[in-house]
Parts: structure tokens; C-alpha cells; sequence
DNA sequence: ATCGCCTCTCTATCGGTGATAGAGAGAATC
DNA sequence: GATTCTCTCTATCACCGATAGAGAGGCGAT
């Protein structure tokens, strides 16, 4: 089979699938293609931009179809909407939210934001707020997600890791932590609440747009 | 001079602020304690726990001293504050931010996390929320910090950027760059800005709290 | 038809990385 | 004085991204 950008690209998703982003070496995915790594250089100017194709083809599995509200829909529930499936791309592979914040220039990224920010113009939104409420909702998914997919500390730092003085004198975090525990609740939700808060600040600095 | 953990985090930072996160090896590092990078192994579990370290240090350059607002004072200015000096913290680095993501279990922003929570709970906020209120605020600012951080691409990427057909394909982001580039107009504006949304969401989910 | 170019992959190698094994120096303790 | 503990060393491993340069094969022009 012949060897171009989209087949490296889409072996090298499926790399990330199977061993998270360190395990993305030049090495394993020339080996996954049947290629010495050197070959593909001749394809990629560096691993850098590997990255960012990678991230590109992260987005455009979930973002394929882009398309601007309803004209009876909220633009706030429709913003909830993109930053949930912008959260649900970035959460389909392993280190995805490090995959997008390690790109440079994904133009699938530029494309979210060209659609978000026009849609909220066009709901009479001031270019300068709609940039702000865009960047703000994009950068808060990508922080959290990134939180979300932080690697376990293994178990040998957690040998040396004292609960009781941690408890002691972190009570209400693990409190907190504790009510997020209770039954029924998933990370989902977490998201979701957190989420509105921003939402509801894009609400309020809209102004008394719709 | 002795080696140990406080000297070699120390220098750590300097090595940080000199090379960014990706020149701090354990070479360099040895090299400039004068040291074989072995060493630092006796010291030092792995990598991993010197980023954490480096964060820690980072924060607590910042964040020395903690205090809960005055009793006359907003919640909401005071958290507007905290995130500012978290802000601060993470761009007095250079990778600031990429270092924070990749610390794992960092004791001082667990204490940063620890005061904002119970100093909502105090001002009659309730517990989920305020640990909603203050995970959101946490993951926007290092979300923010991390792509203020990206690193610029180079210019032999930018050579084959075709910047009509982007502005073509994107006329409402280069717009809204256009008009952050405005002069007089800083980039901790447009943190500000951003920051302004994630709070007044947290005012209004926060109830009729003061 | 053949010569030369162009496209693509190869081998060989470079300098660098985190990490481990195990020797050994020196101080502290018994 | 012997032993043990603390700390640093040398030597080495497997692996990484990247480059130089050879060479195979197709394709077009002569």
C-alpha cells in the first residue's frame, strides 16, 4: 500500500490509541508501517507537525459536520453543545487534550473558532465579547480535559503520600472530592456544572442579547 | 556546597528559566551542580517527581503567602486576584504552564485549592459549588497560560502559510485578533477579559450569595 | 532505447535522553 | 578499629528525533 500523509497520520492515531503520546515515536510508527522511520521525514518535516496532524485528525473525527445553531436555539445551549463535543474528541483517545494543546496551528481548532465567534456575532454579540466567550470556553474544555487525562501518580509516590495529614489539612477539598464521589455521579457531570459557570458568565457578558 | 533536594529544585528553576521545560534534563542539570547526572537519582525518584518539584517551586514563589479576603471584600475580587497571581506564577516561567500540567499531586496548589474552596464555603456558598466554582477557575487560568505559552511557529512553518485564504476562511478570527491587537491593548487585558466571564458565571451559580 | 531526472525508501550514523547496576570514597557509629 | 551508612562515581542500556547520502524504480524527453 502506498505510503502518504493521511495513511501515517491515521496509523499514527491509531499508535496514540494503543500507547498514549510518549509511546508515539517515529520508530513504532515507521515499524507499524512497514517503514524504516527515516522514510518519514520525507513526508513530515518534523515530529512537531506529526503532533499537529494527529490533533487535526482528533477534531475532525468529532467535528466532521459543523453547523451554526437553530435559529430558535439558545446560542448558549448551542455553545454548551460544541464545547461538550470539543471535551467527548479530546477524551476518545488517550493524552488527546495534550495532543491539542502540544499542536500548533490546527486548522480544524481555527475552524471551531471561526464558526463559534461568527455565531455569536450574528446573534448580535460584539466581535470583541464573542472572541472573549470563545477563547474563554476553549481554553477552560482544553484545561479540564487536560486534568481529566493526568496520568495516575502510580503507586509507589502514593506509598509516601500521608492521607491522614493531607486530610488534615486539605479538609475541604476532600470534602469536595468526597461529595463528587457520591453514587450516580459521574466526571461527566462535573464537567457539565463546571461548564455552566462558564456559560452563565457568557450569558452575563453578552449583554441582554438573546 | 552540600547537594540536596532544595539546592538541585533551585537550580532546576534556573535551568528552566534559561532553556524553557525542554532543556531541563538531568545532564544539564548535574552539569551545572557540578555533579554526574546519577546523582541526582539518589535524590530523585525519576523525572517526573523534579517537574513536580519545579511546579511547587513555581507556585510558591508566588504564592508565599496566602490569605483569605479581608471581610469587606467580594469573594468575587478575591478570587478574581487568586487567579491572577496564578497567572502571574505560571508566566514568571518560561513552559509555566506546561510544567503545572505536568506535575502531578503538587502540594501547594492543592493549598491554593484548599483556601479559595473554604473561603467560598465561608461566604455561604455551598460546598459542590464552591469546588466547581474553583476547579473551573484553576483549569481556565492554566488553559489560558498554556496557549499564551505556545510556542510560536517557526518560520519556515509560517512559509507555506497562506494567510489570504486563512483570513478568506476565517474572516471573524482575524478580525477579533485585529482588534486585540489594538494598541494600547495587552495581552493581560485579554486574561482579564476571559477571566471576567469564568467569575461572573460563579457569581450567578453561586446563588444570591454576597 | 537510453539517458537523466524525480520520487521515494533505504542504511548508517549522530548527539542526546532517562534510567540502572554496581564500585568506591568518606563519614558516622558501634 | 571494624562496620555500616550516605552519597557520588563510572559504565552502560535502550531508546529517542533527526540528518546524510546511497540507491531503486518509474517516467519523460531526446
Amino acid at each position: 500500500m502506498a505510503l502518504d500523509r493521511q495513511r501515517i497520520v491515521a496509523e499514527a492515531v491509531a499508535l496514540l490509541d494503543a500507547e498514549g503520546l510518549d509511546g508515539v515515536t517515529t520508530r513504532k510508527l515507521a515499524a507499524r508501517l512497514g517503514v524504516q522511520s527515516p522514510t518519514l521525514y520525507w513526508h513530515l518535516p518534523n515530529k512537531a507537525a506529526l503532533v499537529t496532524a494527529i490533533a487535526d485528525a482528533i477534531l475532525d473525527q468529532e467535528f466532521g459536520d459543523m453547523s451554526p445553531p437553530e435559529p430558535d436555539q439558545h446560542w448558549q445551549d448551542w455553545l454548551s453543545g460544541l464545547a461538550e463535543r470539543l471535551r467527548r474528541a479530546l477524551l476518545a483517545h488517550p493524552d488527546g487534550a495534550r495532543v491539542i494543546s502540544a499542536s500548533q496551528l490546527s486548522r480544524t481548532m481555527a475552524a471551531i473558532s471561526e464558526l463559534a465567534m461568527s455565531t455569536l456575532v450574528a446573534r448580535d454579540i460584539p466581535l470583541r465579547q464573542a472572541r472573549v466567550i470563545v477563547l474563554t470556553v476553549e481554553r477552560f474544555t482544553v484545561g479540564h480535559v487536560l486534568e481529566e487525562q493526568a496520568p495516575r501518580p502510580d503507586t509507589e509516590a502514593l506509598k509516601d503520600f500521608d492521607m491522614a495529614a493531607f486530610t488534615d489539612q486539605h479538609p475541604t477539598v476532600v470534602a469536595a472530592i468526597a461529595d463528587y464521589f457520591r453514587p450516580g455521579r459521574t466526571v461527566d457531570d462535573l464537567f457539565r456544572e463546571c461548564l455552566e459557570v462558564v456559560i452563565a458568565g457568557a450569558a452575563v457578558k453578552a449583554g441582554a442579547n438573546s
